[in-house]
DNA sequence: TAATGTGAAAGGCTTCACAGCC
DNA sequence: GGCTGTGAAGCCTTTCACATTA
């Protein structure tokens, strides 16, 4: 059985034709811990103690202290027992942990209601991203300016973005639009995509995608609503 | 150890000063095959066919035919072998199963830019939801009109919503005023609350509150573009 | 003393594999 | 022959408990 928890170098078989050999992985993070730590990242950026304790960090971002340690264990960064950690060197890692050493650009597609609300969100500029083209199909939509982002043709993605292998794309058009869109962001290069519309992206396997459904989370909160009462 | 999957009425020990006794629970639906129902009823609702297999339903929201099956089976449901199951039935199974046989109301706190992409999101209403109130503090913003939908002033929040413990609020206000805000929802007795802002929310054991946040899903993807490009 | 770091145990979810049924 | 229903196995995640260390 794989090692999961424990050492910080993790190590994973392969089968190669018969033989196996064993390949060293470093900071394979488990995607549950990388979720959280994005929440414990949002807090300390607001922390103005100089170290704080895996409990404290728990009360501010929800879980306990058992799971921060266990998560910020594979970060390799190392608290000190019996005073907790440093704030500034851990914001660093977990920084480092998420691809934000430098501001990562993000290209919005779909200027409609949703893609101008995530243009104008201060919350991305904040947290390490740089929204660096608002793109939409329609052209009454092109050349107007919202939340102070240029709305430009979707023919100009490929012009646009210097490096797309490096940015995130974000889908922001109706459902039925959606895999278009998918193809024309894997064609210019990108190679991570968030999708806002409810529909399932058919991409090849070097492309991530995240889903993000709001009715789905309306539907969850739903089911446990009536369950309740039922 | 617990059963979980198997039998469709599963029993739960419950300690009680030393006793022990067993209670039925019917239906008691895994939280992950809750959110993957949503995506089945998503794609049962532009289904014509009159009977779809589980590679099918697979197929086109994702997953694979033996997860679509495990999960139904929560469901009571039972399909039919060698065909699949019955597109219109496994329609209102669903709904029925995520509190949906009436129309759910909604109210969005905050009519800022993603409060009023929400208000006007057709997704919504298409789904089984329905906007019936959109509140903010702004007095400049109370009286005009987003999307359709009236913005009312905070304070009549209370007044405006027949039954808030089988609504649904969502929380679309800066992270600054978020408890403040889910504070005033509680009070006035919703029990599940969406929130957008990235903040963790305090509440009691009573209420349920999902979060939706939208920077935590781009950390996701830079860590990956990060580990694969390092 | 007060905290971290981490094996081990427990819990929950997904996948496999196949009996059962239409 | 095709597809469902479901134990069992395996995998991933969380929690526990405690040795360890500043």
């Amino acid at each position: 059985m794989r090692r999961l928890y424990g050492p910080r170098h993790h190590t994973r078989n392969r089968g190669s034709f018969g033989t196996r050999y064993r390949c060293r992985v470093e900071h394979q993070i488990p995607t549950a811990t990388v979720a959280r730590l994005s929440r414990y990242l949002t807090s300390l950026e607001v922390t103005t103690t100089s170290s704080v304790s895996s409990d404290e960090l728990a009360a501010k971002a929800g879980g306990n202290g058992a799971q921060v340690r266990k998560d910020l264990s594979f970060l390799g960064t190392t608290g000190t027992r019996g005073v907790g950690y440093e704030t500034a060197a851990l914001r660093n890692e977990i920084r480092r942990a998420l691809g934000l050493e430098a501001v990562r650009p993000v290209v919005i597609i779909g200027a409609g209601h949703l893609g101008s609300a995530l243009a104008g969100y201060p919350g991305f500029a904040r947290r390490g991203f740089r929204i660096c083209g608002l793109f939409d199909q329609a052209h009454d939509r092109v050349g107007t300016t919202v939340a102070g982002v240029r709305v430009s043709d979707i023919d100009q993605l490929t012009d646009a973005i210097p490096d797309p292998a490096t940015a995130i794309g974000v889908i922001a058009v109706p459902a039925e639009a959606a895999q278009a869109v998918a193809d024309l962001l894997i064609g210019a290069g990108f190679r991570s995509i968030l999708n806002f519309a409810p529909a399932l992206l058919t991409v090849p396997p070097s492309v991530e995608v995240r889903q993000v459904d709001l009715a789905s989370e309306l539907h969850i909160l739903s089911h446990h609503l009536a369950r309740r009462s039922g």
